[in-house]
DNA sequence: AAAAAGTACAACCGCCTAAGG
DNA sequence: CCCTTAGGCGGTTGTACTTTT
């Protein structure tokens, strides 16, 4: 079976939008919000079908949306999550405060991966092209290491991103709801819209930072149940009274869809204080243990390339660098081991600094 | 100055998922 | 359960604008 196309009916408008449409939609959205959307375009008097409208709104007219050049920090979180979740534009525009899903997936692909693509990185892996096919080490287990922290790691974005649009669906007022998700302090967002408080990004490396495979950084604890086996799986998530952690591990209840009774639990019990968690995802046992494992930096940055040292068109790039060289396979082949720590000294950077 | 090529980005398309009946 | 619908997502296209020849 297939569905009619929405704008295939009623011989509605496509195309550009006009000056005259953008003020009614936003005029009507203004006044009763945007409610049902197949039912807006009648409402608000659009020759449009209900997802042109949303598609204009959610992309192009919504007051909060920032518009034109990308800053340095934000081209350097888009390579950043990129290279860690692939092309989940949603999610990356999580980290991107007013900037929309489309904006980025747009700016990647006409700007950011061209310029991979020209200093020889596969935009894909964020590996040089010439060993896309396999792991700069060959160290399998390194490589699995890698996979499990990525893995993770997209699940907590993905949780992410579907916190943040659920939260946005609690609100009736959507301008005013917008203004909420964007600029409020975590702790003042309402505690049904964001429980727990959205985490500022990438917590999963600093609950490896914490458990000391990258730094001495002390205050939290993430480790199994003495005695438990991971397979069963139980762990206990000790947890300080620090909110980036707890904003962390906050993370999980979504990830392993907790029960009804533990997410109350859980949500009683945060941000402090110590709790056990019982899940039955296989998967998220094996990223556990896998993360366990004392595992050096230097193994756990291997496969990732060096962005930084990049000859870049654009001086004001973050893809700008010292180092510059006339071809990208060069840079890529030059100190490729030392260039992998400074890019992931970037990643590192942004999980200190959300 | 005009045509061709390249670029940027808004908008569309089709698929997927969740929710509700 | 199954079906329908709304809304979200990522991929792709169309077109206006800019740069190059």
């Amino acid at each position: 079976m297939s569905r009619s196309r929405c704008c295939e009916k009623g011989g509605l408008k496509k195309g550009p939008w006009t000056p005259e449409d953008d003020q009614k939609l936003l005029a009507y959205i203004k006044e009763h919000g945007h409610g049902n959307w197949r039912a807006l375009p009648a409402k608000a008097g659009l020759q449009r079908c209900g997802k042109s409208c949303r598609l204009r709104w959610t992309n192009y007219l919504r007051p909060d949306i920032k518009r034109g050049k990308f800053s340095l920090q934000e081209e350097q979180t888009i390579i950043q999550l990129h290279a860690l979740i692939g092309n989940r534009w949603s999610a990356i525009a999580t980290h991107l405060p007013k900037r929309t899903d489309n904006e980025i997936k747009n700016y990647w692909n006409t700007h950011l991966k061209k310029r991979l693509t020209k200093m020889g990185i596969d935009p894909m892996t964020h590996k040089p092209k010439k060993d896309a096919l396999g792991s700069v080490s060959g160290d399998s287990k390194d490589a699995a290491n890698l996979s499990h922290m990525v893995q993770w790691e997209r699940a907590r974005l993905e949780a992410e991103a579907r916190l943040v649009r659920e939260s946005k669906l609690l609100v009736s007022n959507p301008i005013q709801q917008q203004v909420i998700i964007s600029s409020a302090p975590a702790q003042n967002i309402n505690k049904t819209l964001a429980q727990p408080a959205l985490p500022p990004c990438l917590d999963v490396l600093k609950a490896l930072q914490l458990q000391g495979l990258w730094s001495k950084s002390t205050g939290a604890s993430i480790f199994p149940v003495a005695g438990d086996d991971l397979e069963s799986p139980t762990f206990t998530l000790s947890l300080a009274a620090n909110s980036s952690v707890t904003c962390g591990v906050g993370i999980i209840r979504e990830v392993c869809q907790m029960p009804e009774e533990l997410k109350e639990r859980w949500d009683n019990t945060m941000p402090s204080q110590e709790m056990t968690y019982t899940t039955e995802s296989a998967w998220f046992a094996d990223s556990f243990r896998a993360m366990s494992e004392s595992t050096p930096l230097s193994n756990i940055v291997e496969g990732f390339t060096d962005i930084l040292a990049y000859n870049s068109d654009d001086k004001n790039s973050f893809l700008a660098g010292d180092n510059i060289m006339e071809n990208g396979d060069k840079t890529c082949s030059g100190n490729f081991e030392e260039n992998n720590n400074t890019y992931w000294n970037s990643i590192l950077n942004l999980v200190n600094n959300p």
